[in-house]
RNA sequence: AGCGGGGUAGGGGAGCCUGGUUACCCCGCAGGGCUCAUAACCCUGAGGUCGGUGGUUCAAAUCCACCCCCCGCUACCA
C-alpha cells in the first residue's frame, strides 16, 4: 500500500512548541513510522510556511529581508525535527522553487477552470509604512463597546469578532498612524460552487468523527468565496492575468504543498513521475495530521482546490485533528513565554521521553492539560518502571539463567506458555489497529498493558526461583518474555524509535534484518541464539523539579546573551 | 449568540457512537508478597448517587429532552 502521510505545515516566524508538535507533527511522524514497520511504501512530507505579513514585519523589524529571516528559521525548524526523530522524507518549505510553481500552475488550472473571480474590496493601508494591513495589524476603538485598543479581527473587552473596517479611529500597529482605507481588487476563490462536491465527499470520505461534524456544519451553514490574494509583497505572485502586484494568499497557498513536496520529493530522487503514483493514484491513501483550529482548510478549502484544477488527485482519507493542548492550565503562549518550546525540551530529556509522554497524552478527545507533573508520572512510571524496567529485568534474565546465551525453541514450548504467547501477538494486533486508526492514545494505554501483563508474567512464574529447581522451565518463561519484549520493542518503534533501536541492539533482535524491526515478525525464532549486549538501563528516571529549574536557568541565559525570540 | 468539544473515586484519563455480567487504566493512599530487575516488580483493599432533572427501556455512564458549569472556534492570525 501506498501512504502520503503529511502534518501541518508549521510557521516560520518562531520554533513550534510541545502543542504546535503533538497535533501535527510529531503524530504524522507515528503514523508514517508505524506504516513503513508493517511494509507500507510512505513518504512523509511537511515544510516550513514562511510566507505572510507576520514575517515580513518581524523581518523588517529586524532589518533583516524576509527571504533571510524566514530561511534561518527554516534552517532551525528542520535540525531540531531531526533531533526530534521526526522522519520526514521531505521537509521542505514554501519558498522551495518546486512549490511556488506549483501554486502558480495549479491556480491558472483552477483559473480556466472558472473558479475565479474578482471584487473589489476596502482595506486599511497605512500611508506611512506604505503597505495594506491586514486585520490583526489595525486597532482602534471597538464599535460595540467602546474599548480602545480593540484588535482588528476581535476586540479583546467584549470577545465580539470584528471587521477592521468597523473600528472607529483605526491606526497601524506597525507605525501607530492614522490608516485610511483604500479600494483594491483582489481574486477570489469561487468555495460555494463546489458545495455539492464538498457535501458528497464528507459523506464518503472516511473522517473522523470530529473533523465530518464539524465540517458539516460549515457546508450547512454556506461556504463562501475564499480570498486568494493579498496586497502584499512577500509571497507568491498571483498569476492571474491583471493580478500583478498581488500575492496569494499564504493559507490558500501552504495546503498545495501537500502536492508539491511529493514532486519535489521524487524529483530529487531523480524519478520525477512518481509523484503520480502517490497523488493521481485511486490505490494509494492520503493521510493529514492536524489541529483542530485547522480542519475546514484540510476537509474543505483544500479538497475543492484539487477539485477546481481539474485533475484527478487523491481526495484526503485520513483526516486525523487533535483538540488543544495546554500548559498547567493556560494556553500556550509565545508572549507571555507560557509552555515549552521544542529547542527547549532537547536540551532537558532526551527526545524519546518528549515523544512518549506527548504521544500518550495526544489531545484525541478533548483538550489536555500537560504539566511538571504529568510528565514525571509518565516517565517514571511507565517509560521506565514497566516497561524500561521490563526489559532489564528480562535481558539480565538471559544473562543470569541462561548465562547469556538463550536457545530454546517454540517446539519445546509447553503449551501453557504458548497461550502466553497467543495473548501477547493478540494484543500486538490490537496495538497495530490502534495504529492504523491513528488512535494512538490507546496504542500507548495498550503497549503499557503489555508491559504490565510481561512484568506480571515474571513475578507469577519466578524463573528466578525455576532456575535452581527446573531449569528448563525457567527457560520457557524466558521465551515468554524475551517475545514479549520483542513485541514492545517493535510497538515502541512509532513513538520512541531509538528506545526500540536501544532494546533492539542489547537483545540482539532482528539481526538477519540488520536490526530493521519488521511489524509482524515479533516471534524471537529467526533471532537465536539470543546472546544479549551491552545491557544496561534504556531509560532513567527524572525530576520534575530540577527540569524546572533548568528550564528557568536555560532561559535567563539565553535573555542576557542574547536578544528573545 | 451560534457551532464544536468536555463534565466519570483525592488527582489525571478510557468506556458512551454499536445500551446489559463485579464501571476499566495510571498516579496517590492502606495492607501484603517477591527479592530476577532500575528504592523496581506483583497481589489485595479503601475510595464512585458516571454534572443536574425528567423521559425511553426488562435494563442507561451509554439513547432522548431540558438545565447548569468549563474550554475552543466563528471564516483577514498563520
Amino acid at each position: 500500500m501506498k501512504w502520503i502521510v503529511t502534518s501541518a505545515w508549521p510557521y516560520a516566524s518562531d520554533v513550534p512548541h510541545l502543542g504546535n508538535l503533538i497535533g501535527s507533527i510529531l503524530s504524522a511522524d507515528a503514523f508514517a513510522r508505524y506504516h513503513r514497520l508493517v511494509g507500507d511504501e510512505v513518504v512523509f512530507v511537511s515544510g516550513s510556511d514562511e510566507h505572510g505579513t507576520p514575517i515580513e514585519v518581524e523581518a523588517v523589524r529586524r532589518g533583516v529581508s524576509p527571504k533571510d529571516f524566514a530561511s534561518a528559521n527554516h534552517k532551525r525548524i528542520s535540525e531540531l525535527f531531526k533531533a526530534w526523530g521526526i522522519s520526514f522524507d521531505n521537509y521542505t518549505e514554501t519558498e522551495s522553487p518546486t512549490h511556488i510553481e506549483f501554486v502558480r500552475d495549479h491556480y491558472m488550472k483552477v483559473y480556466r477552470n472558472g473558479y475565479v473571480f474578482t471584487q473589489v474590496e476596502r482595506v486599511h493601508y497605512c500611508p506611512r509604512d506604505k503597505r495594506f494591513l491586514p486585520d490583526r495589524f489595525v486597532e482602534g476603538t471597538c464599535p460595540h463597546c467602546g474599548f480602545r485598543p480593540a484588535r482588528g479581527d476581535q476586540c479583546d473587552n467584549c470577545g465580539r469578532p470584528l471587521d477592521s473596517v468597523e473600528l472607529i479611529e483605526p491606526y497601524c500597529v506597525l507605525c501607530g498612524g492614522k490608516t485610511e482605507l483604500r479600494e483594491t481588487t483582489q481574486w477570489f476563490f469561487d468555495l460555494p460552487k463546489l458545495s455539492d462536491y464538498i457535501m458528497d465527499y464528507l459523506e464518503r470520505a472516511e473522517l473522523s468523527e470530529n473533523v465530518v461534524n464539524f465540517s458539516r456544519s460549515w457546508v450547512r451553514a454556506g461556504l463562501r468565496p475564499r480570498s486568494l490574494t493579498r496586497d502584499s509583497e512577500w509571497g507568491i505572485k498571483a498569476p492571474f492575468p491583471g493580478a500583478e502586484g498581488k500575492t496569494i494568499y499564504v493559507w490558500m497557498e501552504a495546503v498545495l504543498g501537500y502536492v508539491s513536496a511529493i514532486i519535489e520529493y521524487f524529483r530529487v530522487q531523480g524519478r520525477p513521475q512518481e509523484w503520480r503514483d502517490y497523488w493521481l493514484n485511486p490505490e494509494a491513501k492520503t493521510s493529514f495530521f492536524i489541529g483542530k483550529d485547522n480542519i475546514p482548510f484540510h476537509s474543505i478549502i483544500f479538497p475543492a482546490l484539487l477539485k477546481a484544477s481539474g485533475e484527478n488527485y487523491n481526495e484526503p482519507n485520513l483526516i486525523s485533528s487533535t483538540e488543544f493542548l495546554t500548559f498547567e492550565g493556560q494556553k500556550f503562549s509565545k508572549s507571555r513565554r507560557i509552555g515549552i518550546w521544542i529547542d527547549e525540551a532537547l536540551e532537558l530529556l532526551p527526545a524519546d521521553y518528549w515523544r512518549y509522554a506527548l504521544i500518550s497524552m495526544r489531545p484525541e478527545t478533548g483538550d489536555v492539560d500537560f504539566g511538571w507533573g504529568v510528565l514525571e508520572e509518565k516517565i517514571n512510571a511507565e517509560l521506565n518502571d514497566a516497561i524500561g524496567n521490563f526489559a532489564n529485568r528480562t535481558l539480565i534474565g538471559v544473562q543470569r539463567f541462561a548465562e547469556g546465551r538463550f536457545e530454546l525453541s517454540r517446539a519445546e514450548l509447553s503449551p501453557k506458555y504458548a497461550q502466553s504467547l497467543e495473548a501477547i501477538l493478540r494484543r500486538h494486533r490490537d496495538i497495530g489497529e490502534c495504529y492504523a486508526k491513528a488512535e494512538f492514545r490507546s496504542s500507548c494505554r495498550l503497549i503499557l498493558e503489555q508491559a504490565t501483563e510481561a512484568n506480571r508474567f515474571l513475578s507469577v512464574e519466578e524463573p528466578w526461583r525455576l532456575a535452581r529447581t527446573d531449569r528448563r522451565r525457567s527457560l520457557e518463561v524466558l521465551y515468554v518474555a524475551l517475545n514479549a519484549l520483542k513485541a514492545l520493542a517493535v510497538e515502541l518503534e512509532p513513538i520512541t524509535p531509538r528506545l526500540a533501536d536501544e532494546i533492539i541492539a542489547q537483545a540482539g533482535f532482528f539481526r538477519k534484518r540488520g536490526g530493521k524491526p519488521l511489524w509482524d515478525d515479533v516471534s524471537i525464532e529467526d533471532d537465536l541464539p539470543i546472546e544479549p549486549k551491552n545491557v544496561a538501563p534504556i531509560v532513567r528516571k527524572i525530576s520534575a523539579v530540577e527540569l524546572k529549574a533548568k528550564l528557568e536557568e536555560l532561559r535567563t541565559r539565553k535573555t542576557q546573551g542574547k536578544p528573545p525570540r
